[in-house]
RNA sequence: GGCGGGGUGGCCGAGUGGUUAGGCAAGGGUCUGCAAAACCCUGUACACCGGUUCAAUUCCGGUCCCCGCCUCCA
């Protein structure tokens, strides 16, 4: 049973299919993290709806190649100290490592987060350093097709070649001339004030560059994605995603460079995610309101709580992060890992009411993502007292494939009491049925000081793990 | 200045022209020796001012406030 999964489109504006336009595998590239420093939650969300559309494409029987760059060069040039040096550098003398070293560094920090956060890996995660040849093709072609200009080692796209620009993010050419900030100095290497580059020339303390047609440089803040996209997925691919803030100019940019080189459309569907806010503001290193993942599991929730907190919102939606409200998603969370482990998992087929949710959970993951009704849909499921537990358990699982929530954990990871618990179970159950309650409930309080839950049954003591 | 997104009950947040979002928290109840777990019940929310309508949180107009992009940024 196949469910018709649909996106919205930033570039239409409409919901639309998903079609592999190879009428196979559905290609998906994701905007991935700059690696000179950790990333944090709310880019996490980010990297998360990539995990997700993946997921919710393969739930309904989708094949899927998903891949994320890595962001290894530093585009900017440090406009406090005018060095040329850029972000990798600067983080490079902060910590004494190597780009490279530092590169690696939070590469790996960013996979182990990722893990953390349920992200099943990518099938590739290209680096911009290895794509430099590439880009240059790219560049060259543009010049070729009169799209770029150089200007003393530093290449421009001229916008005004592609009709087209602005067709994303609204910012068309006339409205970016209508609303220019006035305090930003224009270029005067630009014939168009537009204009955005391609290719950089090095600076005299230029570290990191490469040589080129142009002479030594480093690649311009977009390319490397019209590069590594069209390299890995071909020159149509499905599905581009990002965080709203990649929609101008990055995304106009790389449909302008991308197009402008094969001269047709590349991506199909445009997705990007709304913004995590802390405390009203946008969650970023310069509003100093950063949360890291591991940040969360050393205050005691589960990272994957973050994810079902996540789930909470449309992806497209602004966020708020508050801590009440991630303890809300652990407690939901645990609870319903331990709601499992009560359930044997039914073998054979459902009834009709577990079917009713299942279509119920699949509409809502296939229809634009809509996490918040197919979470809803589970928790209907839970309390619902015409599906059996052995059902609801099999329905449970299955749509983990998609929650990512871990939720067999307690089910698979099955908890024996050590043999002092056992013994004092026994001595409290003894105790009770002579009815001396008052050494059961100082039992009691010794084993939910051990991390216990303690409950009584009809036959008798238990206990789990809270 | 240009482009775009918001203001919903204690918290996070769906959604809709008239009928319960959901979760967590809180209060009450069932059960229990007391608790816990589980289950049941409860809160009468939609920034403000007009307008349209039999009826608006949902449509229209205006006001106030917030946020994002326009510069690396998920």
């Amino acid at each position: 049973m196949l469910c018709d999964v649909r996106l919205f489109n930033s570039l239409t504006r409409e919901i639309e299919e998903v079609v592999p336009v190879d009428g196979k595998t559905v290609k998906i590239y994701s905007c991935g993290p700059t690696v000179y420093r950790y990333i944090h939650i709310g880019n996490m969300r980010s990297f998360m709806l990539g995990d997700l559309i993946r997921r919710a494409l393969r739930f309904e029987g989708h094949d899927v190649r998903w891949i994320m760059n890595i962001t290894d060069v530093g585009h900017m040039t440090d406009e406090l100290t005018d060095t040329g040096r850029d972000k990798m550098e600067l983080a490079e003398s902060d910590e004494g490592l190597s780009a490279a070293e530092i590169a690696d560094k939070y590469t790996k920090a960013f996979l182990e987060d990722s893990d953390l956060v349920g992200i099943e890996r990518a099938d590739l995660y290209p680096l911009a350093t290895e794509h430099i040849p590439e880009m240059i093709a790219i560049i060259d072609t543009l010049i070729e097709k009169g799209h770029a200009y150089e200007v003393e080692g530093t290449v421009y796209y001229d916008v005004t070649t592609f009709p087209g620009y602005g067709k994303l993010s609204g910012n068309t050419l006339d409205r970016l001339r209508a609303g220019h900030r006035q305090e930003l100095a224009v270029d005067p290497s630009k014939r168009h004030p537009e204009d955005f580059a391609l290719w950089k020339v090095a600076g005299p303390h230029r570290a990191l560059k490469w040589p080129s047609p142009w002479g030594d440089g480093y690649p311009g803040w977009h390319i490397e994605c019209s590069a590594m996209s069209m390299k890995h997925l071909g020159e149509r691919f499905d599905v581009h995603t990002g965080g709203n803030d990649n929609k101008f100019p990055h995304h106009e940019d790389e449909i302008a460079q991308s197009e402008g080189a094969v001269g047709h459309r590349v991506t199909s569907i445009w997705v990007h995610g709304g913004f995590l806010q802390m405390g009203g503001q946008k969650m970023a290193k310069s509003a100093q309101n950063i949360k890291r993942v591991t940040d969360l599991a050393e205050q005691g929730v589960d990272p994957l709580a973050y994810r079902l907190l996540c789930f909470g919102t449309r992806y497209r939606s602004e966020m708020d992060f508050s801590w009440e409200a991630l303890e809300a998603a652990d407690s939901r969370v645990k609870q319903l890992r331990k709601r499992m482990a009560d359930w044997a998992p039914a073998a054979g087929s459902i009834g009709a009411g577990a079917k009713g949710f299942d279509r119920r959970f699949r509409s809502a993951v296939a229809g634009d993502l809509d996490m918040p009704t197919a979470v809803k849909v589970a928790n209907e499921l839970v309390s619902a007292p015409d599906v059996p537990d052995g059902e609801k358990y099999a329905l449970l699982a299955t749509w983990d494939q998609v929650l990512g929530l871990d939720l067999e954990r307690d089910a698979r990871e099955r908890w024996e009491p050590t043999d002092e618990i056992t013994a004092l179970v026994a001595e409290r159950d003894t105790a009770r049925a002579a009815r001396d309650f008052a050494k059961g409930d100082e039992i009691r309080d010794r084993l939910q000081a051990m991390g216990l839950e303690v409950m009584d049954t009809p036959e008798g003591t238990r206990v789990r793990p809270r």
